[in-house]
RNA sequence: GGCGGUGUAGCUCAGUUGGUCAGAGCACGCGGCUCAUAUCCGCGGAGUCGACGGUUCGAGUCCGUCCACCGCCA
């Protein structure tokens, strides 16, 4: 059976869930459903990542323990997830024993491979950013993030001999041009394999910092970022059985945004080659949303939660906006504006009208049962073709994550529909008697075009699919028999009246 | 400073290997319908395709230079 392995990054748990956690998120639910409904088997892996130096000072500052702290909001994405109907099938915590005694295990053997050595390290180290900065990139004397004085700190750490494997990495790239994708920032990392690499610190030492893992031939140091927050992509599949991850991991798709490219793209890829692992089949790529008001904090007050999202908006609508806004590894504006306009326009007057109208007229002419389908006409056949030429655009989008142009291809489909109704005018021939089966048949394409829809809206609007099953009154395994246009619904079959699928949003004073 | 990217209608953007490529959606205007969530359908854009040169019978589409914004690296 084909399989695929959907990975978002362990969210530092530093902050809580906001829009670039929740976007990666929505395109691997959405990945994940996408292909179940193919007939692939996915696994999706989300989590968080609780070490390093900002959870412990966080968890003091909050009179907590780090494992407290760490509990606390690892809970507050779980939960969130949960809340948006994420459809996850692994949550992992970097805290949890199973995975760090894989990243012990993986140390030992690097270690004992000699790729992993002790040195001695100084440098101008800045807390906030967790990372040292050469004499070059202060500016005036300071962090050019956080402005402030970082400390120099001169110290042994362990190293993980990254130089050795670069050409490998170069040479893997070159062979396999859609490793990363899309192609602009596979672009940027053969970029920086041109420039030696450097190694990589991989340790500090337990006095200056313990909220990590112990390395398993030192305990007087201890290992965070890197060598644990990337490892958990394996650790999970091992912990759940070698032949889980036999099946899953050359399959593995990781989805990440712009800012964490370097480690998953170069750190990462040479660690796999050090432990003796294949490589992840894809490193994808997305970009950020970039909010009109600025950028995104909380002393601005324009952080965009989630759940904030669900209550006002619905989560279908939310999920609809981020999907079909942004094309995949580019920025994206957010701003409630173009939320409110895309819910208003294509989900409420093009979508949810199509389907008002549709069981509007069923009802009233039939009571709401399916008439038989007679001789098909010209423009039920365009009908129908419409949809399956949309159903195969959507294939090929969806192979190249172009969420934004699968939707659109679909969106090409509902008008159509719109139009074949305007086009068959059945609320004016009904008025003939004579007329009144060919309005049961328009009707009749109408609801295969309403059911299709709803199959192919299903991993991107999972609850507007549901919702829609109800009101055609089918189960959600039927809609997925895949029977032909017009074989479907069983001649007096009842379908419901109307209901809202998504009001329309009346637009105020947002910021 | 080096390297990527972006710059196309008011807004968001499509535009394969150069020749109906000057487009779509939204917004706006006019008209039509009335089944429908004041929704739907039709019609309406003379936009220097960032600027300036060049190649070509012909260039958003190739080459050069430059400008603006963004990113990566130094």
């Amino acid at each position: 059976m084909d399989r695929i392995y959907i990975t978002t990054p362990m969210y530092y748990v530093n902050a809580e869930p906001h829009l670039g956690h929740t976007y990666t998120t929505i395109i691997a639910d959405t990945l994940k459903r996408y292909y179940r409904q193919q007939g692939v088997d996915a696994f999706l892996l989300t989590g968080t990542d609780e070490h390093g130096d900002k959870i412990a000072q966080a968890a003091k500052a909050n009179g907590m323990s780090p494992q407290a702290y760490a509990d606390k909001i690892s809970a507050v994405f779980r939960a969130t997830w949960d809340e948006c109907g994420i459809d996850y099938d692994h949550f992992l915590r970097t805290t949890d024993d199973y995975h760090k005694k894989f990243v012990q295990e993986v140390l030992q053997k690097i270690y004992e491979a000699g790729d992993i050595y002790f040195g001695e390290y100084g440098g101008f180290y800045c807390y906030g950013c967790e990372r040292f900065y050469t004499e070059k990139e202060l500016v005036s004397g300071k962090c050019p993030d956080h402005q402030t004085v970082p400390a120099y700190i001169k110290e042994k750490n362990y190293f993980f001999r990254m130089s050795k494997y670069q050409q490998r990495l170069l040479e893997t790239l070159e062979s396999k041009p859609d490793l990363i994708r899309p192609e602009r920032y596979r672009g940027e990392v053969l970029a920086f394999l041109r420039e030696p690499l450097e190694d990589l610190s991989i340790s500090r030492p337990k006095s200056r910092l313990d909220w990590g893992i112990p390395l398993p031939f030192d305990g007087e140091h201890v290992t965070y970022v890197w060598f644990d927050a990337l490892l958990n992509y394996v650790s999970v599949l091992k912990h759940k059985g070698e032949e889980v991850f036999e099946a899953y991991w050359p399959r593995a798709n990781h989805l990440i945004a712009k800012d964490i490219l370097k480690p998953h793209a170069i750190y990462w890829p040479t660690m796999l080659m050090a432990a003796g692992l294949p490589l992840y089949d894809h490193l994808n790529v997305h970009g950020y949303w970039v909010m009109d008001s600025g950028k995104m904090s909380k002393s601005l007050g324009n952080v965009v939660r989630p759940l904030d999202m669900k209550k006002r908006f619905g989560m279908d609508a939310f999920r609809y906006f981020l999907l079909r806004e942004m094309p995949f590894g580019q920025d994206a504006n957010f701003s409630y504006d173009a939320l409110i306009n895309r819910i208003n326009a294509d989900l409420a007057n093009n979508f949810g009208n199509l389907v008002s109208r549709v069981l509007a007229m069923q009802q009233r002419y039939f009571s709401g049962a399916v008439q038989r389908l007679g001789d098909w006409r010209q423009e039920d056949t365009a009908l129908r073709d419409k949809f399956a030429q949309a159903e195969g655009e959507m294939k090929q989008h969806m192979a190249a994550l172009q969420f934004h142009r699968a939707l659109e291809s679909l969106w090409g489909a509902i008008d159509h529909a719109n139009r074949y109704i305007v086009q068959t005018a059945p609320f004016t021939i009904y008025k003939e008697e004579a007329q009144r089966p060919r309005v049961g048949e328009i009707l009749h394409h109408l609801l295969e075009a309403i059911r299709t829809s709803a199959h192919l809206l299903a991993p991107f609007l999972p609850d507007t699919s549901r919702q829609l099953h109800t009101l055609l009154g089918i189960s959600a395994d039927e809609v997925n028999s895949r029977k032909p246009w017009g074989s479907f619904f069983a001649a007096g079959h009842k379908v419901s009246p109307p209901s809202v699928l998504f009001p329309r949003i009346e637009p105020e004073g947002e910021k």
